[in-house]
RNA sequence: GGGCCGGUAGCUCAGCGGUAGAGCACCUGACUUUUAAUCAGAGGGUCGUGGGUUCGAUCCCCACCCGGCUCACCA
């Protein structure tokens, strides 16, 4: 690979280090407090003028004049000055500061803690290592690294440059970790279920296809876990839950990514009204754990997650914003001409439970900014739904809005294996109509709900919007570490 | 996939037919309390890629690559 001028400069640095013996890379430090350890002590390892060593990344200028020099050094706990003087630490490494070593390098100090005479907390330093030199240099000093392009592409430059982007993700496993104690909490058993599937299933989307050799068979990286972790209800747990990613061969936008984070969890002898109480009790607790209230600001609006949370059905929503009353027009020549009598767009290509879904997607989704159930779905969109015994076209299934986003889908589970099967079948015509993303036939989960599986609740919390949420991020991309770039080939 | 915007020094950006610019960073020198250190000086570019128009293209045209926003799609 070849060097640029800024990169060969450094280069040529540390073979000067390496000529004076000195190994630019060692295997090891004497660190004796993190930076965070030794701020919070300080007015004691003062006191005692206690000798320590820190180590840490050079951030920010150094600025060395003639016989003292000053630099920051931060190791992820936190930042420090330190303050060289030609007298305490040598000629010899005085110069080696000022000549060989660079904003970016990892190095070790050793001295006493001790105000300068700005007042500002810093390491007196006697003694300095090297211990690791970075070839790469630093971006503009002030303006940082802007370019969205290069922060994702290069995400460990990002979290350097710009520290407060560890927070987002600090927030994002304090989030996981909440959600996991909540659910361990209440009985949940974790568990792990195939990621390569011979079928895909548990949600209408197009997988990723792969091949195992040895088996000589076709596998699909997982869209859902849905269908295994029904089968383990089946099994006799009470409860199991999964958070992993999840596969979805589709575009890329602000709140889609291929592979994302889900959250599952089943909960036998229970339903979707149990499912909502855990959302808003979990979410609740979540929020709590990273905000230390149930109000929040996100992209300037607020949203309340004291519970309890709105719950309105469906056809009550589209209702309100469309004047449409799809529990009247349950066929798909009625609800178009109802679309078309009040100069809606008519899709003359969907199905009418597409078509719904298209009237839900436009007229009312965008308004669900404060947390918000959605429940009482038609059937026709929730082939693993129950029914709700009195409207048999309608499915007992909510899901949560927050911010105009699904953060969360969840059913009463279908447990009747011959409706499951029928919908299964309605969901092979759809595919064979045209319709890529319909659910495949599960032999073998009809045959596990044949063995009996209890009434059973169900749900799944989309991992990365709720993290954009909770962390007023504006993309999915800015929670996600490193997210789904095209491939550069220059 | 459509529309709009962008890709110029390591970074942040200006320039938009006539020798490629600034700030920061980097390099050289001075400097014992800096923290956007300061002062003086120097270097650094296939202007995303490939074609075309032109006496001459970073600039105009076409195609392509890579992004951003947005619409569509993806419940």
């Amino acid at each position: 690979m070849e060097l640029t001028d800024l990169q060969a400069q450094r280069a040529a640095k540390l073979e000067q280090l390496r000529a004076a013996g000195i190994d630019p890379f060692p295997p090891r430090c004497q660190r004796s407090h993190t930076i965070g350890a030794a701020l919070a002590a300080f007015d004691n390892l003062v006191a005692r003028e206690t000798t320590i060593t820190l180590a840490g990344r050079i951030i920010g200028a150094r600025r060395v004049m003639g016989k003292i020099a000053f630099a920051h050094i931060e190791d992820g706990s936190g930042e420090i000055q330190l303050w060289l003087s030609r007298a305490d630490v040598g000629d010899e490494w005085f110069e080696r500061f000022r000549d060989q070593i660079d904003t970016f390098d990892i190095v070790q100090a050793t001295g006493t803690l001790r105000r300068t005479k700005t007042g500002e907390r810093s390491l007196f330093v006697r003694e300095l290592r090297v211990l690791a030199k970075a070839i790469n240099p630093p971006p503009e000093k002030w303006a940082g690294l802007q370019d969205v392009e290069e922060r994702h592409r290069q995400r460990y430059l990002d979290l350097i440059v710009n520290r407060e982007r560890r927070d987002v993700f600090r927030a994002r496993a304090r989030i996981i970790t909440t959600m996991r104690r909540a659910l361990d909490e209440r009985g949940f058993l974790e568990v792990e279920t195939p990621v390569l599937q011979p079928l895909y299933g548990g949600a209408a989307a197009r997988p990723f296809t792969t091949y195992h050799n040895a088996l000589g068979q076709n596998l699909y990286l997982r869209i859902a876990t849905e269908l295994y972790l029904k089968r383990l209800i089946v099994g006799g747990f009470p409860g199991v839950y999964e958070i992993g990613k999840n596969f979805r061969n589709e575009g890329v936008d602000r709140s889609h990514n291929p592979e994302f984070t889900m959250m599952e969890c089943y909960q036998a002898y229970a339903d979707y009204h149990a499912m909502m109480a855990l959302v808003e009790e979990m979410l609740g607790e979540i929020c709590l754990a990273v905000h230390g209230t149930l109000t929040i600001t996100y992209q300037g609006r607020e949203l309340d997650f004291r519970p309890p949370w709105p719950r309105i059905t469906m056809a009550e929503a589209i209702a309100e914003r469309t004047g449409i009353d799809i529990t009247r027009h349950t066929d798909l020549t009625s609800l178009h001409a109802a679309i078309a009598e009040r100069g809606l767009r008519v899709d003359r290509k969907a199905s009418w439970a597409k078509q719904v879904d298209e009237l839900f997607s436009e007229f009312v989704q965008p308004h669900l900014v404060r947390p918000t159930f959605v429940i009482d779905y038609p059937v026709a969109m929730s082939p693993l739904a129950k029914r709700i015994p009195e409207r048999p076209d309608f499915a007992e299934r909510f899901e949560a809005f927050i911010a105009g986003m699904e953060i969360g889908n969840a059913f009463t589970e279908l447990n009747d294996p011959f409706d499951q099967e029928e919908r299964f079948r309605e969901q092979l015509r759809a595919f064979a109509a045209g319709d890529e993303e319909a659910h495949q036939m599960d032999e073998d989960f009809i045959n596990a709900l044949r063995y009996g599986m209890p009434p059973t609740g169900g749900l799944g919390i989309g991992i990365d919007r709720l993290v954009m949420v909770l962390t007023d991020q504006p993309t999915i991309r800015e929670v996600i570490l490193f997210p789904h770039l095209r491939e550069r080939t220059d």
